[in-house]
DNA sequence: TCAAACAGATAAACCGATTTAGTAAATCGG
DNA sequence: CCGATTTACTAAATCGGTTTATCTGTTTGA
């Protein structure tokens, strides 16, 4: 038997297909003992598994959910859907896993093969370029949950870091360390969590009395970091110390200062917004800020999963906005770099 | 309107479901243009999206396959799960993500859950516990596809890199910078790619007339690394060069080599398997042996989909073995190291 | 003793699409 | 002008489950 389906089971135990669903669902309250074993024999013998597909159909609800990342070969990202797919592996449920490469056109038609799939929910790091969609989830009650980045004026359950207060105190450790003029080197400023680091920074700069000349706050393409450092660093009253706004903005300082030979943190203190694998491996070791991401991935599935559970009774409770707090984990690359 | 469905469209177009089915499937041939301009009007006004499961239901298919990887944390296999996610978004299908951890349990019962969701096929990195299990798939005639690893004796397609070609040719670069006595360290040997690699190994060591003692073929879990290092390190003879058997492993030798202030290449060459994107940023930077990661992906979303397409006209091609050469990008952590 | 309650099970409607078999009207060929 | 074909469209069955209303008997209660 090529595809063995509820009314075979029901067939060979004798009875209706209906008992065979009561079954299914573990209400056994008016069955017979009786019956309840004839129908767990022949679904044993028949080795019969339900179609989820026709049962999600009915039930309106698919036990899936969509998790759309903007580069999943980002590590914080990874490590956040890992987190998510444990969770929703404890529920007994699925993830669906798409990868927008911030692009807000590959980002709608996820949204929409999603929503024509039937997921329960999803889960998103926004690229913030298709707000009217999101708001449009929100009004049809389709529970959406944003990760890593806020979108002004979309009303929804939202997790992420404090990445204001995480660099403020990034820039207050470099002070401490003696240091007055720092750079921050992040991508373009498109999304809250850049937008917020950076302005950690000017708050720290401004409260500490550092140099607040404007051209120490890069924001740019990764492509042109190099050329962007270069500029900086050549210049006679250059900082010493920057700031990396994540790790792909990392890759690109580090490679500048191993072809120029930059010595950290004699020359320059380095300091990076992300956890970076090899962190402590590195020559010198380097000092980071880091995300919780397991706990905000968890977060972000159970938070989603409240919602979905709570849909059905109309109990709408206000969006609820969780801020996780970063460590910072000083090491060799900020410390002791600068001659008072 | 909550949820419009086919049924509201054909109303509101004055025409049957059946016709408004006939022109999402764009089988115009038999519709007047009328016809056409007035569902299509009445989609638009409804804001109309089809529910995707009551198509897959009876359609028999759904779109969707499943990728069960072993530890998504592993840049390669995040690297892969993006190329088969790349491939299947352009052919508008979507992709469940697994996480199994190397745990056969967690593996079989994704497998079940895959087979419930009626996937269409589904891609694994298999831990290989669930031997029983896979032929039973194929038996099945459900398409599975093996990445990264063979399991002996279930044959179905598989994408693989050339393990022992690529570990063969380190051995001989490593020979050739005057190194006798090299180790290799791996994971325990419970997958192919493992075995793989120590077979290269063992075929190098044993063609180019280097020392093949025993012991300098170590296999034990990441936690032990470090004892088995010391052990080896601290012998009279002991070896000028060390192969990590994959980045987990190398991470372990880096923390070792950096708290034993050990220097490479001088005292000891380091070449590792995997592709690590910190490579060229460590000091010294790492030789490493890239596999093609992204192409593997591909290939092995290309090579399930053929699979799928073909499952309805019964022809049943053999199963296809591709195998992926793998790159030595010299680096270096393995020049110059020795005088001889 | 008779209606109400209950235990155990089922028939049939339903979820939202696809697909098959068919129908009515228009067109065509001889 | 009549039967055959073609065109344009539809009713109803189907996919494989869930759910609701209902249907027998058997207890229970007053």
């Amino acid at each position: 038997m090529v595809n063995v389906t509820m009314a075979d089971v029901a067939e060979k135990a004798g009875v209706s297909k209906s008992t065979v669903s009561q079954y299914l669902s573990k209400r056994y309250e008016y069955m017979s003992v009786e019956t309840r074993k004839k129908i767990e024999q022949a679904i044993k013998e028949l080795d019969y598994r339900p179609n989820v597909l026709a049962r999600s159909l009915k039930q309106k609800r698919s036990s899936t959910i969509g998790v759309i990342v903007a580069n999943i070969m980002h590590s914080f990202s990874t490590e956040i859907c890992r987190a998510i797919e444990d969770y929703y592996q404890e529920q007994g449920m699925n993830v669906i896993l798409c990868n927008t490469d911030e692009d807000g056109d590959k980002e709608k038609s996820y949204i929409e093969m999603l929503q024509a799939k039937q997921v329960d929910g999803m889960i998103l790091f926004p690229t913030g370029k298709n707000k009217s969609l999101y708001k449009k989830l929100t009004k049809q009650r389709i529970p959406i949950l944003f990760v890593d980045r806020k979108v002004e004026g979309v009303h929804t359950d939202t997790v992420v870091a404090n990445n204001a207060d995480a660099v403020y105190q990034a820039v207050k450790h470099l002070a401490d360390q003696g240091h007055r003029k720092i750079a921050i080197l992040t991508a373009p400023l498109t999304i809250s969590s850049r937008i917020d680091r950076v302005e950690g920074f000017k708050r720290a700069v401004q409260e500490l009395g550092l140099d607040s000349s404007r051209d120490l706050t890069i924001n740019c393409e990764i492509g042109q970091i190099r050329g962007r450092l270069q500029s900086l660093l050549s210049r006679e009253d250059k900082p010493t110390a920057i700031i990396a706004g994540n790790d792909l903005v990392l890759m690109e300082i580090l490679a500048y200062i191993k072809e120029n030979r930059i010595r950290v943190p004699e020359e320059l203190a380095l300091l990076v917004f992300d956890n970076i694998p090899f962190a402590h491996l590195l020559s010198p070791t380097l000092t980071t800020i880091s995300q919780p991401s397991a706990e905000m991935g968890r977060a972000a599935g159970r938070l989603l999963h409240e919602r979905i559970k709570a849909e059905q009774p109309s109990d709408q409770q206000p969006p609820r906005e969780m801020t996780y707090e970063c460590t910072l984990i000083v090491r060799e690359s900020s410390q002791g770099g600068i001659r008072p």
